[in-house]
DNA sequence: TCTTGGCATGTTATTTCATATCCTGTCTTG
DNA sequence: CAAGACAGGATATGAAATAACATGCCAAGA
């Protein structure tokens, strides 16, 4: 039982009701032109990381699901976080064994995190790994890459100002 | 005590029976230096995973572990791991939930792999990740990094030759 | 010396994360 | 109205990680 608190989230302040409708059209929208199922539970997946806007576990979801009417088995949480982590309407944080609602809809892009230690805010930014050091290093030993994790850990700017009170 | 030949991959040959012998005698080396202990299970789960030269699971290296007349209750593995990753001896990979032992002993340095999707091969090079896009994105969030996590999935240079044999 | 405290290890039990499998209902399409 | 694809519900199990407690060792300090 980790629930309890609604550390504040992303990194900044913004609208937030505005931020889940918004995104959640777009990606009905998306799914609409592409032939994809956005299928209820798939949306109050995505609804769900939106609101909360934080980095979200399988069995959190699961139960956020189960207050919402839906099934409440394991299979149901992942098969539509596969779905949408597939399509790229969220994304897996590998480090926290999470999944956080992308910040980039739309866009293909290669997602990097920022990951506070502290009070476990996600801020997602955009990544060229390939490009850099990472890249010379593949093309020199003939790997080819096909999808790169970049997470970074550290103090998000809210827990720098408060050390610890 | 640095390799100083071996480029920065480990898909290629070598001679592994002298790579584990070198790579231990610097481990010992280094923990006799820094006062660290390099105790006989930790030492054991180190030298597996050099003889491996691959990413083990916890509970791989359990049964070795057994195998080899240690404890086999999963705390075992994860105490030796922990010891051995917090002083950069082996590094956890994320994405696999896998650990595996560090390529270039010594040298502090910010790890970046090439995991292959079809063989589980890992390879380990260097990643500069706070220079590029990440670093500027951090500086601008004002978050703090202090470790990154940097994983290449793709296909390495010995399966792209046989492609579904 | 004795003892006390730190530390590594062993052991048991539990929690947390993820997948395999089977079955049912609902569309779609010929 | 079949036949097939696909989503989702349910049960069960596997895999990864940690909590909590107990024992033995050794070195500093009384
Ligand atoms: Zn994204
Ligand atoms: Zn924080
Ligand atoms: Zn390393
Ligand atoms: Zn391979």
């Amino acid at each position: 039982m980790s629930a309890g608190n609604a550390p504040p989230v992303g990194f900044e302040k913004h609208d937030h009701s505005a931020c889940v409708a918004q995104a959640l059209a777009a990606a009905e929208a998306r799914c609409a032109a592409e032939g994809l199922r956005l299928t209820p539970v798939r949306r109050k997946v995505l609804e769900l990381l939106l609101q909360k806007h934080r980095a979200l576990g399988a069995y959190a979801i699961l139960d956020l699901l189960r207050d919402a009417g839906f099934g409440s088995q394991p299979p149901v949480a992942y098969r539509a976080l596969d779905f949408l982590a597939e399509h790229g309407f969220v994304h897996k944080i590998e480090r926290l064994n999470a999944f956080v609602a992308c910040s980039h809809p739309g866009e293909t892009h290669s997602p990097a995190f920022m990951i506070c230690r502290l009070c476990d805010a996600v801020a997602e930014t955009q990544s060229t790994p390939a490009k850099g050091a990472l890249g010379a290093a593949a093309r020199a030993a003939g790997f080819h890459i096909e999808k790169t994790v970049v997470e970074a850990e550290g103090i998000c700017p809210a827990c720098a100002e408060k050390p610890k009170a």
